[in-house]
DNA sequence: AAATTTCATTTGCTTGTACAAACAACTTAA
DNA sequence: TTAAGTTGTTTGTACAAGCAAATGAAATTT
C-alpha cells in the first residue's frame, strides 16, 4: 500500500486534523490559564451553575471517569467547587471560575477567528456541521 | 454560550469524530493483534524494508520520539527489526511481520467499508478529502 | 425491611502522543 | 583537525483519554 494512500483514509486524516487543531486551541486558551477542554467544562458549568458530572459528560462526549479527573483539576485550581448531595455530584464555579468566563469566551473567539481565516469562513463552518454529522453516524 | 454551541466548534466536532473513529478502527484492527497506527507503521515498512524512521514520522505525521516508541513495540512483538548504521535507523520487517500484512490489508478494507457503509460511499471520501486539505491548511 | 438492581462517581491501570533535553553521528569551515 | 553546528534517534516526563472494577447511594423487587 504506498505512501500517499494513507491519506485516502479517513480514520488518519481525522487523527491529523485533530493533533493539528488542538494544538492551535491550546495556543488559543493559553492566556486563560487552562486547556481548552478544561476551559469548554468550565464554560458550560459556568452557564449551568450546579451541572452535574453525567451531564458534563453527556454535553462533553467523554467518559465519566475523564469527567472525574477534569473537575478535579478545575478544583484544585480554584474555578470550581463539588456539591456532593447523595450519589450525585453539583459543580458550581467558584469567584475566580466566574471570573475567567471573559477570557475563556475571548480565547475561544480567537480560535475560531484563527481557523475560520485559515480555511475560510464557509468552508470551516461546512467542515465543522460535516464533522458533526459524520460524528453522529458513525457512532453506533 | 449555551449546550448547542460546541457543536459549531471544529476543535470539538473534530476531536468527537475522531474518538468515535479510532474506536472503529481499533475494532478492524483487533484481529491482527496490534492497534491501527502500529498496523498502519507495519504496512509502510513492509512497503519499504529498510525505511527511516525520520521517514516514517514523515509518512505518518507523528514526531520522532512518538516513532521511536512505536518501532520499539513493533520490535517486541517479533515484527520487525531495527539495523542501526551511524545514526540512522532503518527499520525492516521479521518473517512474521511481512506475513500479517494480508490481515492488516484486510483490517484496513474493512475499516474502510464499515465507515463507507455508514456515512455514504462519496460523502466518506468528500470528508476524508476535506479533512485531509483542512489539516494541510491550518498546520502553519 | 432485606435483598437486589441500577446509577453516578471514583480509582487503578493502560495507551497514545507530545515536548524537552540528551546523545550520538555526521558535516562544514577556519 | 578541531570546534561549531546540524540531524536522527532516544529517554524522561507529562497529560489526555479510555476501560474495567470498585464504591456508595437510590430505587425497585420480593
Amino acid at each position: 500500500m504506498p505512501e500517499k494512500y494513507l491519506e485516502n483514509c479517513l480514520y488518519f486524516t481525522v487523527n491529523k486534523l485533530s493533533r493539528v487543531i488542538s494544538k492551535m486551541a491550546e495556543e488559543s486558551f493559553r492566556p486563560t490559564g487552562i486547556t481548552p477542554t478544561h476551559g469548554f467544562m468550565m464554560m458550560l458549568v459556568n452557564n449551568k451553575p450546579g451541572i452535574s458530572q453525567s451531564e458534563l459528560a453527556e454535553e462533553l462526549h467523554m467518559t465519566p471517569s475523564t469527567i472525574t479527573r477534569f473537575v478535579d483539576k478545575l478544583v484544585v485550581k480554584g474555578l470550581a467547587e463539588r456539591k456532593v448531595q447523595g450519589k450525585m455530584s453539583h459543580i458550581h464555579p467558584t469567584k475566580a471560575g466566574t471570573e475567567i468566563q471573559t477570557d475563556l469566551e475571548k480565547a475561544w473567539k480567537d480560535l475560531y477567528r484563527t481557523y475560520s481565516d485559515l480555511l475560510g469562513d464557509e468552508e470551516g463552518k461546512a467542515l465543522t456541521k460535516a464533522t458533526h454529522l459524520a460524528a453522529g453516524q458513525l457512532e453506533s
